[in-house]
RNA sequence: GCGGCUGUAGCUCAGCUGGUAGAGCUCUCGGUUGUGGUCCGAGUGGUCGCGGGUUCAAACCCCGUCAGUCGCCCCA
């Protein structure tokens, strides 16, 4: 062995911005709370699916030029010059698009309305912040059917994510639940042409205010005062069922969110609320939309929880007319953002109950013996690795926050013991009907 | 992609108008024989983001570059 002193070179290790990871202690809580998403998500009758991480680019790209920059694609390091181009591959950025893709191509082997829900990590090369990454977790829950969608299941996915988010103790959420139609419907009637242009402004009324809101559409879309009014008006309106409708599109809207609104009454009263700026940009939306606020962290205002009703998202992949609507629960965000202000709780950094001494080599078998009896009797149990100062053994188990050290007899015809951490007490103890009190 | 701010130990930071680096926390070991969190002691750990320039001398000044961060666009 020399004693060079030539160090070995280290590369630094370093985060790469948008890519969160997290130590044991909060993994351990992540992954709680995906079990809880889960389960609420199943106990209203929605399957799980996968789909891969890349579609084509092409299934892809079909949303917009906008989205464009945001897609990543995948490329070998050295691609042969006579690689085909056309069937590139990327990562998809949302789970809508897959989920759409996936029900055209298995049409004839689902059963519809098809119900489902979807866990996975999603990618966009967007410049990261506090709650945007580029990748992260997004859990998806949409229903759709063939011809025609009736209108509870709006409801529906809004209770079941309400439940979900309330089920994780994160505060108080809120859903804040409109209908594009009510809004399009004046546009149309006060002959807006540029109902894109005027919808993504509206939905920056909360953050930015009315009056700059109006400016914007005086000054940039030339809209004529009196009609910048008239939609102001119509969008802060909370009391939907006094809306006077002007077309046969409006009133649809009003008839759908208010029944909507109806079918929720059983949350709690924060928990929904009617909010007509709420339009989700210029996406596929046609009705019902969806957006959620943390009440306990009013610093943070955008939403941890989107969605909204499509007429028929698949169309670019079977000939037939898929209307559904489905949520999506910011995962990561939620987590990187209550992670951010202190509300979520470390969790054990360790998943063992026990920690069995190990008193010295000669009784590794004894104490492997006694691990054995413990796991299979449905306990967690670590085997200390070595046989070192048994101070050592305690201080590990209380770094990875294991409750118990079992301590197995140091000479034949002893006793074994467990000390409980939590309470300081140590008490002898039989490996088969030993219980956590 | 565009604009503001910031880059010193694993983390949080100090380092005065240029004189070749410090603290706290973490981590490791020790404070004797079979018992943890506290306390005490010691130790490990830094190409001062990177490259160039000015200077006798640069963590500090200048230029560039990269990265991070906040805001915008957009969105979960």
């Amino acid at each position: 062995m020399s004693k060079d002193k030539q160090k070995k070179k280290i590369y630094k290790p370093k985060p790469i911005s948008g890519f969160p990871e997290w130590l044991p202690e909060y993994r351990v809580v992540e992954q709680q709370w995906m079990d809880k998403i889960r389960a609420v998500f199943e106990s209203y009758g929605y399957c799980s699916i996968e789909t891969p991480s890349v579609e084509e680019l092409e299934v892809i790209a079909a949303k917009g030029e906008d989205v464009d920059k945001e897609i990543y694609v995948l490329e070998r390091l050295q691609a042969d010059s006579n690689d085909k181009k056309d069937a590139r591959l990327a990562l998809h950025f949302d789970q809508t698009v897959p989920f759409a893709r996936y029900v055209g191509q298995h049409f004839n082997e689902l059963t519809f309305p098809f119900k489902r829900y979807q866990m996975q990590r999603v990618w966009r090369g967007e410049r990261p912040q506090l709650g945007r990454a580029r990748e992260f977790y997004q859990c998806d829950i949409d229903v759709i059917n063939v011809d025609s969608l009736p209108i509870h299941f709006d409801a529906e996915v809004a209770a079941i994510c309400y439940e979900a988010m309330d089920a994780m103790d994160i505060g108080r959420v809120q859903l804040r639940i409109s209908n594009r139609k009510i809004l399009m419907g004046l546009l149309a009637h006060i002959e807006i042409e540029d109902s894109v242009g005027v919808t993504r402004i509206i939905d920056k009324i909360e953050k930015i205010g009315s009056e700059e809101v109006a400016r914007i559409l005086k000054d940039d879309l030339n809209i004529p005062s009196d009609q910048i009014q008239e939609v102001l008006t119509l969008v802060q309106t909370k009391d939907i069922p006094s809306i006077k409708a002007l077309n046969d599109e409006m009133q649809e809207g009003i008839d759908e969110l208010s029944f909507v609104l109806n079918n929720l009454k059983h949350l709690p009263d924060h928990a929904i609320v009617a909010d007509l700026s709420i339009v989700r940009g210029l996406d596929y939306y046609t009705g019902t939309v969806y957006e959620t606020r943390l009440l306990d962290i009013p610093e943070f205002t955008s939403s941890v929880c989107s969605g909204g009703r499509y007429d028929d998202l698949a169309s670019n992949y079977i000939n037939k007319k898929l209307p559904g609507v489905g949520i999506s629960i910011g995962f990561t965000r939620l987590f990187e953002v209550l992670h951010h202000y202190n509300h979520i709780k470390a969790g054990k950094k360790s998943p063992a109950d026990i920690l069995m001494v190990l008193p010295s080599e000669k009784q590794r078998a004894l104490a492997s013996d006694t691990a054995r009896t413990l796991r299979n009797r449905g306990f967690k149990v670590e085997m200390y690795h070595a046989p070192q100062k048994i101070g050592k053994q305690f201080s590990y188990a209380e770094k990875k926050n294991i409750q118990y050290v079992w301590i197995p007899p140091f000479e034949e015809g002893n006793a074994h013991e467990v000390k409980n951490l939590d309470s300081k007490t140590q008490t002898e103890a039989d490996p088969n009907d030993w219980t956590i009190s």
